[in-house]
RNA sequence: CGGAGCGUAGCGCAGUCUGGUAGCGCGUUUGGUUCGGGACCAAAAGGUCAAGGGUUCAAAUCCCUUCGCUCCGACCA
């Protein structure tokens, strides 16, 4: 129970200047977050009682799942980042410091090499496979661009769990129980969270689902089929391709002069054909070694897709030598006549009559026949997919839509328990290297999801589940002892029924502690004043309803626990 | 990292072009009238005008530097 008399609460009627986006305002506004600079949020009382409910359901599911919690160092040395590697690949992204005998430390960005190492140590037989731990603990990102509050800071409260087992099947079944309790977690929150099919990236490993929630804010594209319920990350989602648009045979190729027009768009006009008629060549580094990749001049390569392909080749922007190598000082590469491995995007087998680059300058050639005249070593699913491409279930068209990741599931193998030898003794007596999985979930910005998604033009509406309160009792006549000693009466039978209640004891008028309460969102308001007990009791109303029932007092306790059930 | 914009009271803003005693609304404090969907009247507190340097008789305002914040971009022959 709390008095708002005696909490540190302030409403705010306008958001700051810097919030973009309705949940961070909100949050504000509410006074359940304060800036305290770039990415950096304080929680205020209200605030870190809604995280630390949404925190509690996690643990519980973790629990459930079989997961044990732990809590290791933020500051961790640099020797554990320096034996996976990531010392190196992860960049700027990690917070580094020194300490005062100039030794490198990383506050963490996560904590493979950490758990990983720690497994080492303390597994060493099957009988203690499998074993999943976890922890709940701030993370530290040098984020390009914090954004939207607790959404992308720089530093932010993640529920990171391992898994470790004696092969590929018992992770599967590790990975299975997590997915599970993530599906459970966001569904006990209040939060429709998606599973999308999603790439694995830095983190490595080879298998992976995010947990997204669509919202026009999102930062990451999501394709979505509406017919089957496919689900895929940008990055990841995959298409059919259907009738080619392309000739199937074509007479000989001829040079053709493009001067000046170097992008697709530009030749195809120049030309007078349609964009996919142009094909778009691209050298890239994979491991250091050009490779060109071809696809139709109105799309746009994922690099990712060609990583795949290539067997988890580093890829990298080929620099100026390297192109000028392939194609000597000009504008416009294309494939044919070239010594390195060519790999076209699927929408390009058997294609004739198209464009390509001359490897001259202001040329280029026509009347292609991709099979005739270049030698492509493998047709490949190489394009990011766009909205209206076919589903690769069903082939009903893919929409595009916008989302927030909060929570992934990754199969990691055994990259990092090979890298730390986390190994354990079989039935037989064998070392065997143990087989990992993590999984994550951003639980700030769980907690800021959810207000992104159940909010209307008053405020927030907090699903019952993580309500800072979950009852606000507002007080209309402080000064009637009547109504403070019914409404204190009540605050306590709520409180001993386990009922969140948050008593709006102040001075101000009906109408402030109405806006406050919806602009709050408890899930459930309840009216002490005379006017309500004159018609028989308290009024209570659901957030989301829009007129309040009288109730008498001795039914109140049943009446609430019935709500929130 | 590149581009753009902003920094004036706790919050939202005006004042800057054209240099001359620091302003408004909300919030806060006090008194009064009010009292069922962000009341009204009166009084008051609250500012190194982001920081440093320069020009000037005089700088929030002009010039230089630094810092912080926000937005956009990160893209291919």
């Amino acid at each position: 129970m709390m008095r708002w008399s005696q909490a540190l609460l302030n409403t705010l009627r306008e958001a700051p200047q810097d919030a973009e986006i309705i949940s961070h305002k909100l949050m504000i506004r509410a006074g359940m977050l304060r800036k305290m600079g770039g990415g950096l949020y304080t929680y205020m009382p209200l605030g870190i009682r809604a995280l630390r409910k949404v925190e509690a359901i996690v643990r519980e599911e973790m629990e459930k799942a079989g997961a044990q919690e732990t809590l290791f160092p933020i500051l961790q040395p640099a020797e554990l980042w320096k034996q996976s590697g990531r010392w190196e690949t992860m960049g700027p992204g990690m917070f580094r410091l020194k300490d005062r005998k100039d030794a490198w430390y990383v506050l963490a960005p996560t904590a493979e090499e950490a758990f990983t190492a720690l497994a080492k140590n303390e597994i060493s037989s099957y009988r203690q496979l499998p074993c999943i731990i976890y922890q709940m603990q701030d993370k530290f990102r040098d984020e390009i661009r914090p954004r939207f509050g607790l959404i992308r800071g720089k530093e932010f409260l993640m529920k990171d769990a391992y898994s470790f087992d004696a092969d590929e099947a018992g992770a599967d079944i590790s990975y299975r129980k997590m997915y599970d309790a993530y599906v459970r977690i966001f569904q006990r929150v209040g939060l429709q969270a998606t599973p999308v099919e999603a790439d694995t990236g830095d983190i490595g490993g080879n298998f992976s689902h995010e947990f997204m929630v669509f919202a026009s804010s999102g930062e990451d594209g999501i394709l979505n089929c509406e017919a089957c319920g496919y689900a895929a990350n940008q990055e990841r989602a995959e298409r059919v391709v259907a009738a080619s648009p392309y000739a199937v045979e074509a007479g000989a190729f001829e040079m053709v002069a493009t001067p000046e027009q170097h992008a697709c768009e530009d030749v195809a006009k120049f030309l007078g054909v349609p964009q996919n008629q142009v094909v778009k060549s691209l050298v890239v580094l994979a491991d250091q070694k050009p490779v060109m990749v071809l696809v139709p001049g109105d799309r746009e390569v994922n690099l990712l897709k060609l990583r795949r392909v290539l067997g988890g080749a580093k890829i990298e922007e080929a620099d100026e030598a390297t192109v000028l190598s392939v194609a000597g000082p000009c504008g416009s590469i294309g494939p044919v006549g070239v010594e390195l491995p060519v790999y076209a995007d699927r929408a390009l087998k058997e294609a004739a009559d198209v464009i390509v680059g001359a490897n001259k300058e202001g040329f280029h050639l026509r009347h292609v026949s991709l099979a005739r005249d270049a030698k492509i070593l493998a047709y490949e699913d190489l394009v990011i997919v766009a909205e209206h491409d076919a589903c690769p279930k069903c082939g009903k068209p893919l929409a595009i839509r916008r989302g927030t990741e909060v929570g992934q599931c990754f199969k990691l193998g055994t990259k990092y328990s090979e890298a730390f030898g986390a190994s354990y003794l079989d039935e037989t007596g064998a070392p065997r290297i143990m087989t990992m999985g993590c999984y994550g979930i951003g639980v700030s910005r769980t907690l800021q999801a959810i207000v992104e998604q159940s909010n209307d033009e008053n405020g927030i509406i907090w699903p019952a589940a993580v309500a800072p309160y979950q009852v606000g009792l507002l007080v209309l006549d402080p000064d009637n002892p009547d109504v403070v000693a019914k409404a204190d009466a009540l605050a306590e039978a709520l409180e001993a029924n386990g009922v969140d209640v948050f008593i709006d004891d102040r001075s101000e008028r009906p109408g402030v502690k109405f806006k406050d309460a919806d602009l709050i969102g408890f899930p459930i308001r309840v009216v002490a004043g005379a006017k309500g007990f004159a018609k028989g009791g308290f009024e209570v109303r659901r957030r989301t309803e829009k007129d309040s029932a009288i109730v008498p007092p001795e039914k109140m306790v049943e009446t609430i626990l019935s709500l929130l059930a």
